[in-house]
RNA sequence: GGGCUCGUGGUGCAGCCUGGUUAGCACACUGGACUGUCAAUCCAGAGGUCGCGGGUUCGAAUCCCGUCGAGCCCGCCA
């Protein structure tokens, strides 16, 4: 190797051009690519920055040896910056108009056969992918979702510090707290018997800054929830946007974070439309009739109707009958249905079986008047009232859900769905926000008919102590909202109740007596009686944000290091079992279930 | 806990429906050829308990039963 120059290199694999051409350049990265001409070698060295063209000649001394490298052996290469032939530039990279005569090299690591290949763009079983994940973390997909994702984490930084937030650190090893999951617990060693649990979410945390007057917070904080993954949901762990605000009404919330999120998106896909704040507000019952879904995707025409009526006193035995025994009709337009071929209504009617539903009713609209397996039984007036009541005009579809509530509403929101993406109406390079609000406060759980918190328990209902001492409470709602952006729940936030004599009421509806109230939300409550600011805030998930920007349908695909569905590391190994002596130190005896 | 789909060399796939040659192809790997490639190319080679167990059959990757694992979904997740 050249003296004088630094031990590892002097530029990185991105940074060369034509300018440098004639300079001496010292490089190290992995070796991504080679091409072998016998006496002419090229090899792509890649590190986090880009790729380089080296190339040995016959005449080199070092031929032989970088003949010889395995595909992803780390090397460090010295030579002379060389400007390619106008025909050999390579113009898909940014380096591509030079390339470096190699003089000298060195071997850092030798990398055996690959489980994985880290060029290329093959698809491997995710087991494998998770197993080796540095090696996934090197392929050119993965390395770019992970530093995308932070520079979103940058951006919401900078905006939130930029919007008068503060930035806080709270507890990891904290007490179980009241949201709906299961806690991860941690055994205490010197208080035998007794657990920390990791938090769900900071949330009380959070309202006590408040209450101790720092107005303004945030954190990207980690949040545990002992729950079973899903493609959009990272078992185990994972990170919100965690803020709260003090002496502020709901639409001062809205305010607040409206913008940090439309930035965000517009910087990082500025090729796509983004809603504008203020966002859209649709309230919880009109999304569930409209959308069929608490969290529906606007980028998506379609609207769902209620047509009960039309069906109440049509000649429709079916469905006249259902009605009758309390079901409601949904009506879904599809524009220019009515011109599908047979099997397109076919499929969707087995799908809908497949969904769980009786069937899916249907009417093709054709000069004025109706065709398909139900159109017999419409009359004019039936058919008059279908039409004015779904907007659907000659040459449209429309198909029915026949249901009891809540069921016919997720039905027809699903057919919602299935019709925009089979008639190709979604919306493409859109992100289409809209904020879900006027939650019910409680919610009847079928199996024990208890009445149950619908969704966070801090919330405060609406109408306060009167409409909790006055109303029906399944009537009552909170000022609890969720944001959505394309179909997908990004946050659920609420202006908290910071009365004590308020939550007292509000757990007493649920079934909970004053003294357990106070076990087991002692802490809060008492900070409560001592002068507490009203206060609300939400928590934007951050790797759902990250996966929509990124474009990414599976979360485990913006997160380094992601447990498989079943909650393990593959990589790490965890969970993994724990010497005796561990077991002992922590007053844990096993009971494992029988083999 | 349940449903659906999948499981074939290191990796991605084909073969399975309709049982019967030496289980085929591509990438990677090993050896060889090759002086301008950039997904280099060409030749040769090695590498497989067809997830596992049982059954049917003269014969099973293929059919049947069970089991294990993975993904997606339901439950669950304010």
């Amino acid at each position: 190797m050249s003296g004088g120059l630094p031990r590892y290199r002097t530029h990185t694999c991105g940074e060369l051009r034509a300018q440098h051409t004639s300079t001496t350049a010292r490089l190290s990265g992995w070796v991504h690519r080679k091409r072998d001409h016998g006496g002419l070698l090229f090899i792509d060295l890649r590190d986090n920055y880009g790729l380089t063209q080296c190339v040995l000649k016959g005449s080199s001394p070092h031929l032989r040896t970088a003949e010889g490298l395995r595909l992803e052996s780390v090397v460090t290469v010295t030579g002379t910056v060389v400007a390619r032939a106008p025909e050999a530039v390579n113009p898909k990279l940014p380096t591509g108009e030079i390339e470096l005569a190699v003089e000298g090299l060195e071997v850092l690591s030798i990398a055996e056969p690959l489980p994985i290949q880290v060029s290329g763009d093959a698809e491997y079983p995710e087991d494998a992918r998770l197993r080796h994940r540095f090696l996934d973390l090197r392929r050119e997909k993965l390395h770019r979702t992970i530093l995308l994702r932070s520079h979103v984490i940058a951006s919401i930084r900078r905006r939130m510090l930029g919007a008068g937030f503060t930035e806080f650190q709270t507890p990891i090893l904290t007490s179980s707290s009241p949201e709906g999951a299961r806690d991860y617990l941690v055994p205490s060693r010197v208080h035998p018997g007794k657990f920390y649990a990791l938090p769900q979410a900071p949330q009380q945390f959070k309202q006590l800054l408040m209450v101790a007057g720092f107005d303004r917070y945030f954190q990207i904080a980690p949040c545990f929830r002992d729950e079973d993954g899903r493609a959009d949901r990272s078992p185990g762990e994972f990170y919100q946007l965690d803020f709260e605000m003090s002496f502020v009404t709901q639409e001062e919330v809205f305010a607040a974070i409206g913008p940090v999120l439309h930035g965000v998106f517009e910087e990082f896909r500025p090729e796509c439309v983004v809603t504008p704040p203020p966002f859209p507000r649709i309230p919880f019952d009109e999304a569930m009739l409209t959308y069929g879904s608490d969290k529906p995707d606007l980028r998506n025409p379609l609207a769902i109707r209620d047509v009960t009526a039309a069906f109440r006193d049509s000649g429709f035995a079916v469905f006249a009958a259902a009605i009758a025994g309390g079901a409601v009709v949904r009506g879904v337009r599809a524009p220019q249905g009515a011109a599908q071929p047979r099997s397109f209504f076919d499929k969707l009617g087995q799908w809908a079986r497949a969904e769980g539903a009786a069937g899916l009713g249907y009417v093709a609209l054709a000069e004025g008047g109706a065709k398909g397996p139900i159109a017999k039984f419409l009359d004019a007036s039936h058919l008059g009232k279908l039409r004015a009541q779904t907007g659907a005009t000659d040459g449209d579809a429309i198909f029915f859900v026949c249901e009891r509530r809540p069921a016919a509403d997720r039905l027809a929101g699903r057919v919602r769905n299935k019709l925009g993406e089979e008639l190709g109406l979604i919306e493409k390079h859109a992100f289409r926000f809209c904020w879900v609000t006027d939650f019910p406060m409680y919610e009847l759980n079928e199996e024990t008919g208890k009445i149950e918190f619908s969704h966070n328990p801090f919330s405060m209902p609406q109408g306060g102590l009167e409409a909790l001492e006055s109303k029906d409470p399944l009537t009552i709602k909170a000022y609890q909202y969720d944001i959505v952006c394309n179909g997908v729940e990004l946050s659920s936030g609420a202006i908290r109740n910071h009365r004590a004599d308020i939550m007292y009421k509000v757990f007493a509806i649920a079934g909970y007596s004053r003294a357990e109230v106070e076990a087991r939300f002692g802490g809060m409550l008492n900070a409560f009686k001592f002068g507490a600011p009203p206060h609300g805030g939400s928590a934007p998930g951050i790797d759902r944000i990250v996966m929509l920007i990124a474009g990414e349908t599976n979360i485990r695909e913006v997160i380094a290091f992601p447990m498989n569905q079943q909650a393990q590391d593959l990589l790490m190994q965890a969970p993994a079992p724990v010497p005796p002596e561990r077991l002992k130190e922590l007053h844990i005896k096993l009971d494992l279930p029988p083999e």
